[in-house]
DNA sequence: ACCTGAACACCGTTCAAGT
DNA sequence: ACCTGAACACCGTTCAAGT
């Protein structure tokens, strides 16, 4: 636990500390001062570094985008795309109490910009014209963060089977829901997520 | 501004206030000292109505999704999806502010189960087994829920145009952004919705 | 049954002072 | 240049006291 403490402050090692913080102990549970305590220091030489809160917030999407590794570029697009939805998705299971920032504070510096022009690149590539690119990338992203999301803290319109107990529900008015009440807690994750990035990468196809 | 502030305090009116006040002043400065000099009351008073801050956050997603009207029966089961998450992106729309609670706080209430309930019906309906309805259910909702966050926040991936300035990147290092920069800006986001809604549709139509 | 006032244990952030 | 201590203006929440 008490690992290598007394080097000096920098920007980067109070923000890679703000990201094992909250993996351990949540995000709600951050604070400038707990923060500064695991850091040994006082809460107010973290100003040295960041200019806010905020900041911190938005440095730890940084660290988060800059784990994220995506295949080379030899595989064939589709294969490449996939592959790099995956290890998205799987940022969201490394960092599940840092990955709701992602969607909360989108970058606000260019760091993921390379991400972006990779992903072009390849449906450009592909045979896509440049606007439609720019339209499947955005498609792509919205199902795979609108999916990790949903994993972490459960699905938009549907009641949380663990919060509140699926088993609850009248019969007579939920048919479809009681049904399906066993499959809904242990549904294949990686199937479904598969499930729907074939959907959307089959219309794709189609389009060219 | 000032409206008829003087009825008793109910958990309803204390929600409805919230949504009020998160829709005006964002969700940050949401307090429960403010909220309650909002109701003309202070902050103590409403603990009677409401466990705590997590709970009237729970609330305000109550509040969302009970505004959220879907299509009748009558049209076809295309349609009928399609108008459902038009209507569900048109939420965030209106309650920008309020929209990200809806994925960071999923329902931990059944109030969202009847939503479920009519989507598994009208894909049931059209044809597809119960396991496939669901995970098209999840695939759209997770697509839709992806997408008008990245509305409100910005998406993920992208350096956020306004706060970062896509123009200042390098164009031959990232001459695809570059290139639509322009464009970047001012996508019709309607018919970028309904392109990526179209492929997962599409992508469903085919495994019938 | 509902509302209040005072109090507790926290926050983020500032600023002048130290090294 | 970096760190600190004290201070300010807030928080959420408790509890005993009022009506």
């Amino acid at each position: 636990m008490v690992e290598a403490k007394r080097r000096p402050l920098s920007r980067r090692r109070i923000l890679q500390a703000a990201v094992r913080f909250v993996d351990r102990e949540g995000l709600e549970a951050l604070s400038m001062r707990k923060l500064g305590a695991e850091l040994r220091v006082e809460a107010m030489s973290l100003y040295n570094h960041v200019p806010n809160k905020g900041a911190l917030l938005d440095g730890m999407v940084e660290v988060l985008l800059g784990e994220l590794r995506i295949p080379p570029e030899d595989e064939g697009w589709e294969e490449r795309i996939r592959g790099a939805y995956r290890a998205f998705r799987r940022l969201a299971h490394e960092h599940p109490n840092v990955f709701p920032l992602l969607v909360t504070r989108p970058p606000d510096t260019m760091d993921g910009a390379w991400l972006v022009e990779e992903f072009l690149k390849t449906l450009e590539k592909a045979g896509f014209d440049p606007k439609t690119s720019l339209h499947a990338f955005r498609a792509l992203s919205s199902y795979a963060t609108g999916y990790a999301m949903a994993e972490i803290r459960g699905f938009a319109m549907e009641p949380s089977g663990s919060r509140s107990g699926a088993g609850a529900l009248p019969a007579e008015e939920f048919p479809r829901i009681s049904g399906l009440a066993r499959e809904l807690g242990e549904v294949d994750r990686d199937a479904e997520f598969e499930f729907g990035l074939d959907l959307i990468l089959h219309g794709l196809r189609e389009r060219l």
